[in-house]
DNA sequence: TAGATTGTTAATCGATTAACAATC
DNA sequence: TAGATTGTTAATCGATTAACAATC
């Protein structure tokens, strides 16, 4: 496999091919051609072809490609079965819901740790984790090594948080905050600014009329 | 002001000028040039000034851009000042959060319709507003002409609640959901896919090391 | 005026799409 | 084998960056 300098969009658009070859597959579909896929995911054809052959050729000319196999080597890619330990730091609206709502063990994701500085919050159980005082978090990342950091904390409180994991090395943070993160280079932050995004969506609403 | 054709990738960063903008403003500071501000946002000055040319010239040779009236400017392409009003469909954990953590007062949307099926749900209340069953919402579409419907529910009811939606005249939709909708040609849909971005920041943190 | 910085055109870069020889 | 569809190279498109004349 080539990896290392595949483009970010290319990734991007990984778990959106996983998850479409995932209800192929449910749906006992057993072959899929570049260009079937194409129409169903509104994307071309010679985009699906170019970005999975930057992992490898998995298909076989005049086949297309096996709906299982391919979800498989997908899966490989995304390391699906390389199970990732998070914390949840802010055990607000937002950290709470994404505790109970996501499928973290369908993404890979394991939670082993909730951490918030209310005291009324702290010392409950969510998901079976106890949530912690943020003042132990330093403690508990020594022991427990997670990879990823989610961070649904105000904009003041993001920026020590997120230093603080860094310090401990932490290298992966999905951010919630509108604080902007200038991370290190080792370090990966994926934002989710929900903000912008309903911004975007007022700004093109009022543009169609 | 041109408009229409703006790259929706410039349209995009406009939020993120915004936020930036105010902070700037709230720090007392009274003029900013495209390098200046550059180096904050960390993207190039020659992106700012083609961004911001797209809606008008808002800045003056040799001086700058005055931060008070650009943030103005922007707040006006991005019609901050209009309201805009929102249903949310789906109280579940993460329509409960959006509800009560996001601040759409400062983004220009106001909520004025909540929706569930749960009965356990429907008739309690969530800042202010009665949750209704959902089958009542085609009723409260025409008595109330929401802009945006904010779809946090699960991937099988998001399709039909959508189709429903589109009937009654709904042009925005904000979808937390999996599920993937093709609109109609007038219809704006702005997906917010949490797992696919949880997914691509695992898979840079496993690339990372 | 001289210095600074814009608005805008031109050059570059990267991503997407088209085309087709290779081959199952 | 003939037909189909891939993997991959080449062409196109769009977005970003650089450059600079205009001008405050």
């Amino acid at each position: 496999m080539k990896r290392k300098n595949v483009p970010l969009t290319v990734i991007r658009r990984l778990p959106r091919y996983y998850r479409y070859l995932g209800d192929l597959l449910k749906s006992g579909c057993m072959r899929i051609s570049s260009k079937e896929l194409s129409e169903r995911m509104r994307v071309t054809a010679s985009q699906i072809r170019q970005d999975l052959n930057y992992f490898g050729g998995f298909g076989q000319q005049g086949y297309g490609y096996n709906v299982e196999a391919l979800y498989r080597e997908i899966g490989d890619i995304l390391s699906i079965n390389n199970t990732c330990d998070a914390f949840v730091v802010g055990i607000g609206h937002l950290g709470t819901a994404l505790v109970n709502h996501l499928n973290f063990g369908l993404m890979g994701v394991r939670l082993t740790g909730l951490f918030d500085i209310n005291p009324e919050v702290v010392g409950t159980y969510m998901q079976g984790i106890r949530v912690a005082h943020i003042d132990e978090a330093g403690e508990y990342i020594e022991r427990l090594k997670p990879q990823i950091a989610i961070l649904t904390l105000p904009k003041t409180e993001t920026l020590p948080v997120f230093s603080l994991f860094v310090s401990h090395g932490v290298k992966g943070f999905w951010n919630f905050s509108n604080m902007e993160i200038v991370p290190p280079d080792d370090v990966v932050v994926e934002n989710v600014h929900l903000s912008d995004s309903l911004m975007t969506l007022r700004y093109r609403v009022f543009q169609q009329q």
